[in-house]
DNA sequence: ACCTGAACACCGTTCAAGT
DNA sequence: ACCTGAACACCGTTCAAGT
């Protein structure tokens, strides 16, 4: 569909990102070609390049797309419980996007939306007295564990479920599977294949942003924890 | 190259993951294709599909044979240092491989080669004292952390990058970027520019597993930690 | 049981040519 | 300064046909 408006607003590198997450959104990132991304913007596959130097860059764009909207969470309470809000936030920001964690997970070079963002939690973290270096490694640290938490929970689970099976039968397939191993051999797996397929994501991903947040107070001199 | 023995041993699933693995190592995920796959064992792409139902099945099997030869590290020593060998080696394992993260990062269906090195450290973590329902947590917590940061690892850090230019001029490229930002709208970004682009990766590894692993003590009651 | 040729509907990218 | 048509060298996948 060349986009519906009489009017084509100047075709900006921001307008191309924008088309590109509204191509990214309705079909996938397996589904997003050049070729959608110009008909999106009303064009043809070819001017695309006279804006961006290929795809790669393309990708480049949407990455700041997607965090376009990512809010702060609220200055109030600890340091400890600002972080884990900024961890949640974010795992939600991803999760409402098709493929986003895809997009953002390999791309180091943050956009003015995600440089916006650890501008305001480096801010929290020196006040809430980590050191500078300590600061800058931890808002990394929780980037990656963030973006690679969302990424395996954007992936389908199993071929199955890729194919129209619900999580919960994808899930108690992957706990019959490992029930089924040789005991003998995998004494662990097998005895605790409810402990390792029944929690959801959700409490996952706490679980992971608990230990975090407890072995980062660990930084800090004991009067701050 | 129709591959270079006379005798073709016979074309199992196994075989297949091994050719695509030599494939990737060649040519990167991006360059890694039916057809290549099918060339590598001496057949033509259409042949693939008698074995694999499509390419995410060839990539199943690619993931396991990524994991083959991943060694869990000597049992010796307390449960923190097993457990921070054991991430230190699966970053390596998966560092040495080209594109491994991005291929294992996606596909939670653990091969065979998986399950057994998640075997060894869920008997590690069970003997160290965590409970059923923590240690299966544990596992996929350090996977996702490792997996994660190697696919930030395994990317190039910027455009720049990926044309030639070394990691080294990367990083300084990227220092003079957050230098560069206005300060009053960034004064942290800008102040700690050299905090965040210094440390290697290896440091910042590092400092994301000892991180964890205190967190995970915490789990343990005093006197097993 | 396993492989092939040929075809289909796509890709990213380049480039001379248009306005 | 920006866009296009046409082409190139690829893709994944299907399917009738071969052995």
């Amino acid at each position: 569909m060349p986009n519906d408006d009489d009017t084509q607003p100047p075709l900006t590198r921001e307008a191309l990102g924008l088309a590109a997450l509204q191509v990214l959104e309705r079909e996938g990132l397996a589904g997003l070609s050049m070729r959608k991304v110009a008909t999106e913007v009303g064009v043809k596959a070819a001017s695309l390049y006279w804006h961006v130097r290929n795809k790669e860059e393309l990708l480049d764009l949407l990455n700041d797309a997607i965090m376009a909207g990512a809010e702060a969470p609220p200055r109030v309470g600890d340091w400890r419980s600002q972080l884990r809000e900024y961890c949640h936030r974010h795992r939600r920001h991803l999760l409402d996007r098709r493929d986003a964690a895809k997009v953002v997970a390999g791309r180091l070079a943050p956009g003015p939306n995600l440089l916006r963002l650890q501008e305001d939690q480096l801010d929290r973290l020196r006040e809430a007295g980590f050191s500078d270096a300590d600061a800058a490694m931890v808002t990394y640290l929780l980037g990656t564990y963030v973006q690679g938490f969302v990424l395996q929970e954007q992936s389908p689970l199993s071929a199955s479920e890729a194919m129209g099976a619900s999580r919960r039968e994808a899930v108690d397939a992957a706990a019959d599977q490992l029930r089924a191993l040789p005991p003998e051999e995998f004494p662990n797996l097998t005895a605790l294949a409810g402990d390792l397929t029944e929690p959801d994501m959700e409490t996952r991903f706490a679980f992971g942003v608990e230990r975090i947040l407890d072995g980062l107070a660990a930084l800090l001199p004991a009067e701050k924890r």
